[in-house]
RNA sequence: GCCGGGGUGGCGGAACGGCAGACGCGCUCGACUCAAAAUCGAGUGUCGCAAGACGUGCGGGUUCGAAUCCCGCCCCCGGCACCA
């Protein structure tokens, strides 16, 4: 027997044994295609579908990758271990942009570039020691995963829920495609994927009815994720509530345009109108002297979305159109005017402006000198004074009509209600989402199976004729068009529905709808007949427990539950939430507290940590470095002690001595060493079931080093051995390589992955002693030691008799003690 | 500006309203060794010889007792931000 653990050997020999094992246990494909093998739940058993986001095949498995994959396989071996029938499928995300970019740089083949890195994650993956299912691996660039986009696509078509629009698109100039709105960040508006600014274009594009699910997108009451996830979620909706109305124009009556307020009870502060400058109506209602003002003010704000980004103070800035609109109430005329505060895209793309209680109607009102009629008296504002900002919270209503004298909540309320009576307005719900915009202008992705015919408009690929694929002999030429736009080949095709020359659409998907829906193909992968076995669906779904980074929370997770919805509405799944539990992880840091990243030149690299200290470390070092869902700083210095704490355990497996009999002087500590295993025992179980693993990890190396003490004493035999093999069992999911080692050392049958999860005694962890805290008006004086059944008043009278407690009293008599039983005894005096 | 989450030794971090600093890193000392590494053992919040005092971002409060609860501030991280 060697004197020291070497992970490079053992770690190989085990993940060799693991793979032959699980080669073994691979089921036969059924002949009837259906593909979920014999993989169901065995009866009795409990499920557990735990699930990590899929990677994308970048070519190189970095440390944030082991940071969010490893606690998932330690949680879902776990599970195993008490009992559950637990599948842990892995994939890769395997279209996007960077294969086609190399493509275009390099002449490899997309397909190949791809292919080439799965091999290598592969690999790299399979170091990490996780209990993935590699029979259950999705790619989602094989056809026969992108076949099953392509038909749910058609499926939502046929809903109309896929669609295809004119409208005023996010694109990135570097990417060289349109983008969602969810996939642009921040107020500078940057490309999510690279950081560029994105600028505005006016295209046809294929988009997702995603709003048609806003309303349900905001029942989260089942989903027991992240509170700050599900906070991003409702702000992305985004919904407000208030009244539609229209305005009539006093200069051309047959004009009317709609205007939506959350504020009705401000409607006879009403000074003016804004419409968006893009408005279909501004050009019909502009006055003959305005027309040229407005028509210059309309082509600088089209081309102020695209240039001039950095001026961030944003102006409010207009022009009058000579138009005025009929107030609905008191009929007087307020003036119409154009600007670019307000958006075409959000509400009916006009507004009635109340300066006195908006901020940007203040302003702008202040800029151009127009009234600013206060309405709603402030409560701590001089009555009668001139507003000299918005006051826009609420108040009582003034020189409102007949609501004069009202609270503006209750002015609300009564206004919706008879502007509703009266036929002039209605309450109104609005969004802040917008469709999910689905097309992309590349190559590598899932073709939209939709042919563009002259006669027919947009005629869906027949089911039949799936997957539409895509060609292999693409030119990847740095031009920033598709290649898939000069492909005859795959252009050119009959009209599936009259048989004349067509088009085939050239757009492919955002790489989202590929992980929309993927946590149902794991369940049965190579299903040749249908999208997923609906009875391996039944059977395993939903996802117990989703595990991932916080970066998606308002694109895939929303995409995702969306497509659960939308789906069940299909028919093809009675569920209504695809993973109703999600854990964030945090962040792993480099040495500095830094984002890793190769300019800040703190890039930890896994592959040369594993080859030094070997995977088993690396696993525990990451889940000790702190509370999962915080991240922080790798510390290089801290894997030593992981490595240290390792090799303390495979000594204790290795060499403690528990064929020899217990040193009579250790006997009294047999009693408590055995106290110490049960507790510990109970203390990982509750940890792993909250994500705990930093505190399961510092109670396992504290039962090392009790029994290292407990050993040093003399101690020996049964609760040794029964001690040791516990340990490895509660380690087993976290270091799972020197766990089979040890296991095997102590020469226990068959896989230590399989044996139960240890059981404790709760008996065991209550202690008959009890140190008992006293305290002396709250500051600690003494501890005393007592038996766990000794009544309060006689704890209380111990705890009065310690000389400590005499002596701070100082002959003051006790006016009030407060015990808490098996804790601790608070003595107050007053002086 | 609004909404989340944080602020505890030299460092990463522990702590159902009840012993602040578990566990680890680092450091100090000792054992083993010709020596070193490895390993094992002891110590390690600050001030103090000690008794003790002081300590969880700052200021208040509730409580017998507050890192933990409440109020007001400061700072850091993340998200949203012309959404009418």
């Amino acid at each position: 027997m060697p004197d020291r653990y070497d992970p490079r050997t053992v770690e190989a020999r085990w993940r060799q044994v693991w793979r032959e094992r699980a080669e073994a246990a691979r089921g036969v494909p059924e002949a009837d295609g259906r593909g979920s093998g014999d993989r169901l739940p065995r009866p009795g058993r409990r499920k557990h579908y735990a699930l990590t986001m899929f990677p994308y095949p970048s070519g190189d498995l970095h440390i944030g990758h082991w940071y969010a994959m490893v606690p998932a396989d330690v949680h879902a071996r776990y599970h195993r271990m008490r009992g559950a029938d637990v599948i842990f499928p892995i994939g890769f995300d395997a279209f996007g942009l960077p294969a086609e970019n190399a493509a275009i740089k390099r002449g490899i083949h997309p397909h190949r570039w791809t292919m080439a890195n799965i091999e290598r994650m592969r690999d790299q993956l399979r170091t990490m020691g996780a209990a993935f299912d590699w029979d259950r691996e999705i790619v989602t660039c094989d056809p026969e995963y992108y076949r099953w986009n392509q038909w749910l696509f058609l499926r939502f078509f046929e809903k109309g829920l896929a669609y295809k629009k004119f409208a005023p698109v996010d694109f990135c100039p570097n990417c060289n495609t349109t983008v969602a709105r969810e996939q642009v960040v921040g107020p500078d508006r940057l490309c999510e994927r690279c950081d560029t600014p994105v600028v505005r274009r006016d295209l046809d594009q294929w988009f997702l009815r995603i709003t048609a699910y806003a309303e349900e997108l905001l029942h989260m009451d089942g989903l027991d994720w992240p509170e700050r996830v599900l906070t991003m979620q409702r702000n992305w909706i985004g919904r407000s509530e208030g009244v539609e109305f229209s305005f009539t124009v006093r200069e051309r009556p047959e004009c009317r345009f709609d205007v939506f307020t959350t504020r009705i009870d401000t409607i006879y502060g009403v000074s003016f109108c804004v419409l968006a400058p893009e408005h279909p109506l501004v050009d019909r209602i502009t006055a003959p002297a305005h027309r040229h003002a407005v028509a210059a003010y309309k082509e600088q704000a089209a081309r102020r979305s695209e240039i001039d980004r950095l001026a961030a103070e944003r102006e409010r800035t207009g022009v009058f159109t000579g138009a005025h609109a009929v107030h609905p109430l008191t009929g007087e005329p307020v003036p119409v005017w154009i600007g670019d505060y307000v958006l075409l895209t959000y509400g009916t793309g006009a507004i009635m402006a109340v300066p006195a209680h908006d901020e940007r109607d203040f302003e702008f009102a202040r800029r151009y000198g127009l009234p600013v009629p206060v309405v709603i008296q402030s409560p701590d504002a001089a009555p009668g004074a001139a507003a000299a900002a918005a006051y826009t919270g609420a108040g009582i209503m003034i020189r409102s009509g007949p609501y004069t004298g009202l609270a503006s909540e209750e002015g609300r309320r009564r206004l919706t209600e008879d502007m509703e009576a009266r036929g002039i307005g209605r309450r109104q719900v609005n969004y802040r989402l917008r469709d999910w915009l689905i097309s992309r202008q590349r190559y590598w992705g899932t073709p939209i199976p939709i042919i563009h015919c002259p006669r027919c408009g947009a005629v869906p690929v027949s089911d039949a004729e799936l997957p539409v694929r895509l060609p292999e002999d693409a030119q990847f030429l740095p031009t920033g068009e598709s290649p898939l736009k000069f492909h005859a080949g795959f252009r050119n095709v009959p009209c599936p529905r009259c048989g004349a020359p067509a088009a085939r659409e050239t757009d492919t998907m955002d790489t989202f709808v590929d992980s929309a829906w993927y946590q149902y193909r794991y369940l049965s992968p190579h299903c040749a007949v249908a999208a997923f076995d609906p009875v391996a669906a039944a059977a395993w779904l939903p996802v117990d427990q989703y595990t991932g980074g916080v970066e998606h929370a308002t694109m895939h997770l929303l995409y995702t539950r969306f497509f659960t919805k939308a789906m069940r509405d299909i028919g093809l799944t009675p569920l209504d939430e695809p993973m109703p539990r999600l854990f964030n992880q945090g962040v792993i840091l480099g040495e500095n507290s830094e984002k890793m990243s190769k300019s800040r030149g703190n890039v930890v690299n896994p592959d040369d940590i594993v080859a030094r200290h070997g995977a088993d470390a690396v696993r525990v070092y990451l889940m000790f470095i702190g509370p999962w869902d915080a991240g922080g700083p790798w510390n290089p210095q801290g894997i030593e002690g992981a490595v240290r704490f390792l090799q303390r355990v495979w000594r204790l497996a290795a060499t403690a001595p528990w064929n020899t009999p217990v040193m009579p002087e250790a006997a009294a500590e047999t009693e408590r060493v055995r106290r110490l295993l049960h507790r510990a025992v109970a203390s990982v179980t509750t940890d792993l079931e909250r994500f705990g693993f930093n505190t399961a990890i510092a109670t396992l190396m504290g039962l090392v080093n009790d029994l290292y003490a407990y050993l040093a004493a003399g101690g020996g035999g049964a609760v040794a051995h029964e001690a040791i093999r516990s340990l490895i069992l509660l380690l087993a999911p976290f270091a799972p390589h020197l766990a089979e080692e040890c296991w095997q050392l102590l020469g226990g049958a068959g896989a230590v992955h399989d044996q139960p999860w240890p059981e404790y005694d709760p008996a065991l962890i209550a202690s008959d002693a009890v140190t008992i805290v006293v305290q002396v008006n709250g500051r600690l004086r003494t501890r005393i030691e007592v038996a766990a059944s000794l009544p309060e008043d006689a704890v209380q009278a111990a705890a009065l008799r310690s000389p400590r407690v005499q002596e701070a009293l100082g002959g003051a008599r006790p006016e009030r003690v407060i015990v808490v039983p098996g804790r601790l005894v608070n003595i107050v005096v007053r002086h």
